[in-house]
DNA sequence: AAGCTAAACTGACTGTTGGTCACCGTTTGA
DNA sequence: TCAAACGGTGACCAACAGTCAGTTTAGCTT
């Protein structure tokens, strides 16, 4: 791949200005009231302008997404080192898995969309998986902290079960976050949830380390 | 309240003859792409004489949505007679649960839809309040569950820790349903998602009746 | 500097869809 | 018998995602 001219990177530039521009208004006012032409004008351009850049809304939502992960990954992986127990390595994941989906609630939302519609939104291909594949990246980070709890003989869970946990512990994490954001009025507190979150922990872990 | 005169069942079996066109449509196309029009055309009305019976698409949506509530509800309370232990009736009813709420997916993105959005649709007040008191009373029933656990000496549980079993259980089906809803292709076996939950619930369980 | 090309950009336009309303025929009951 | 109430109609409206023919601008060539 040739260098990048000045040219692709002011075009990056101005994705990155309507992204801006997009998460802050649907940050503010949710998805669907937010129409393409409030974020155009919002970056004074027209809305055509933005259809440069973007196949449509639901990628620019898809973009976001996909750049929150990210950085989501960027802040979570640090935490590996550092930490001794995976019960430990576990707690903090689930701690910041959901202060990271809860700072902006539309966030979480968006992501459960992304979850419940899959295969079933109109994007370009390529986003489409790109999604897919992030998600799944997200995962099974999951999947490697049971690893290494078992590595370490902390947790007595046969190999084939991982993927088993895996996935009742992320449902686990989604589910009490949708919940509280169904039942909490928006002055919910976050140590209300933290405190849930907790709680399942213990005993999720309990569980881990007795059973097999 | 007077008895309801023949123009009052004949008024409420159109809502019905509606409801059931309308949710044959969504089961089978989803929510979105299913317009008003194609209601009224399934049921051999205008489209304004919908309106005549319905505040507008979403009100039909979560009236489905109501009435399958009420349904499961329906079926779910028996199941505590002649079940012995509360392991059995938790067991049971996440299956039902899970096994409900599959039955057709859409019905499942509904749910979920109401929950992200809780006080966001615009419904009218009284559907609105009808959706949050219904989904409450299934979640209650888990507390129930719980309790019915604790009287039992089954579970060594903290009477104020119910609430928050109860959020972690409730949180944890519906994740893992969204979950398998997003891994899997169409294909998804039940049985992938009923031996999940199985896992899921031994720790559970396990870890209520050791942890305090 | 003039001429040219391609990319950036515009905004009027289209198509779709949820929702409204003035109007019409039928039933009802006084 | 007749008017009010009711059930129903379908043309219409507004909102919005997405398109495209045409205009401007930037940068390159001679």
């Amino acid at each position: 791949m040739a260098l990048k001219g000045r040219k692709d990177r002011e075009r990056e530039r101005r994705r990155k200005t309507i992204l801006k521009a997009a998460r802050k208004l649907f940050f503010k006012r949710g998805y669907n009231p937010v129409t393409v032409s409030d974020i155009a004008k919002k970056v004074e351009l027209s809305k055509g302008a933005v259809y440069l850049y973007f196949s449509g809304k639901e990628e620019i939502c898809a973009q976001i997404l996909l750049d929150d992960i990210a950085k989501f990954h960027g802040e979570v992986l640090p935490i590996f080192n550092g930490l001794a127990s995976a019960s430990e390595v576990i707690t903090s994941f689930a701690h910041m898995y959901v202060d990271f989906f809860l700072k902006d609630r539309e966030l979480f939302r968006i992501l459960m969309k992304f979850m419940l519609h899959a295969n079933n939104l109109d994007l370009p291909e390529d986003t489409n998986i790109r999604i897919i594949r992030e998600t799944n990246r997200a995962i099974s980070v999951t999947e490697n902290i049971f690893q290494y709890g078992i590595d370490k003989g902390e947790f007595v869970l046969k190999k084939e079960d991982i993927r088993t946990m895996r996935n009742a512990f992320w449902g686990m994490l989604n589910g009490i976050i949708s919940l509280h954001l169904f039942m909490g009025r928006e002055s919910t507190k976050k140590e209300r949830i933290r405190s849930n979150v907790n709680a399942c922990l213990n005993i999720f872990i309990e569980g881990l380390k007795k059973t097999g």
